[in-house]
This record gives C-alpha cells, structure tokens and sequence, in this order.
DNA sequence: CTCCTTTTGTAACTAATCTCCAATTATTAT
DNA sequence: ATAATAATTGGAGATTAGTTACAAAAGGAG
C-alpha cells in the first residue's frame, strides 16, 4: 500500500509488558513460553530485558486464536511457524543494526 | 509485498531507550524534543513510562537527516510531518487498542 | 489416582525510566 | 562583542518495569 519501512520495522522490539498488553497474555505466561521455547526474544548482549520484535508477537497473537480453538500450546506454536513462513525469511533476511 | 497488519503495528509502541538506541540519538534529546513538542509519545493513562510508535520513530530519523543538513530542529520537524502525511494518515486511522 | 502439561505466585534484585532542578553550548540578531 | 534565543546536557532522588529462581497449583489424558 505505501512503503513500510522493513528495515526499520525489524529494529522496533517491545517489552514484554508492551506484548502482554497487546496480545492480553499474561507477562507470566509469555515467559513460561518462552522458556518452552515456543516464542523467543530477540538476541542481543546489549539487552538485560527482553524484547521481542513484530514477527514474535505476531506468532503469540496467532497462537493464542489456536489455543483457544482446543489446540495444545506445542502444536499451536508449530502450526503457526508454519503459516508464516513467508513473513519469517522477510525477517531472517533483514539485519537488526 | 505480503499482508503487515497495520492494525497490529500501530499497538507496537517501545520504550525511549530502544528510540534512541535505533535512531542513535540520546534519550536526554528525545525527551527535550518531546517537552518541545516536536515529537510525542503515545498517550495512555495505562503507562507511566513513554512508548513511541512506528510512525513517530519514522519521523525521528528523518528529521535526524534533515538537521545533520542544516536545517533547524523546528523546520525539521515540519518538513517531515509534510511529508509523512501518507502514512499519518494510516495512523491515523487506526486506533490503538 | 498418576503422569505430564500448563499456568500462576512471590520474594529479592537489577535495570530502565521519570521529573525537576539547573547549567552549558550554539546560533542569530543588534 | 553583547544580548537573546535555540539546542543540548547533567545529575539526584524517586518510581516503575523487568529479572531470576524457587515452588505450588490447576488441568487434562490414560
């Protein structure tokens, strides 16, 4: 539609208070998830806190419409990964700074 | 190119820290441009602490572009805000939460 | 009931941000 | 050069947000 800024896009990772918010999923939750291994922060030394960028909260957001039709957290996490395999090389793709 | 969903790039909001740290420009300067008005946060009674979203750190590098070509901060801003009236308008439009 | 998944609670700590005071440096006009 | 305005920066003290690491409690399937 008009030019989002992919690049720019990538950079901007929120707080795990700002997802909670978002995506009405307990900051609790999220890190239980994440210690699964089924949502991951971004990586960087510089961060004590975690961030997690658009593709990410995107997935929770997904995961938790599964979840809710009856399927299990580990299958949801799968199902999504698979539906978005496009947005996810559109993110490889891009470096974070 | 694929489907962002705008709906959910408007709730994405971060924190002054990730502001300055992807556009290179030190917290204490946002904060100043912000009590100027050149910039604005997010306005929410839920936060405490600032959240700025894509359309504003867009416009935080560009007016970085514009001020490294000798223009003042004030004309900065305008020119961009000028030019943004596309995507501002998508902002616009949506509301956040 | 039992096993395993999933979720939640809390305490003690660290990191990040806040406001509010003011001072300093740059730029422009007279 | 001096005065006035724009632009930036510093820091103390307080508050908010996020961290780990322990453990406990629900929930579902066999």
């Amino acid at each position: 539609m008009d030019g989002i800024d992919y690049s720019l896009l990538k950079q901007m990772a929120v707080t795990i208070g700002e997802v909670a918010k978002i995506t009405d999923i307990p900051i609790r939750k999220l890190r239980y998830w994440e210690d699964k291994g089924y949502i991951k922060s971004v990586d960087e030394q510089a961060h004590t806190t975690r961030r997690f960028d658009y593709y990410m909260i995107k997935k929770v957001v997904l995961m938790k419409e599964l979840i809710e039709d009856g399927y299990t957290v580990e299958a949801s996490s799968q199902k999504v990964e698979a539906r978005m395999g496009k947005l996810r090389q559109v993110f490889d793709n891009l470096t974070r700074k």
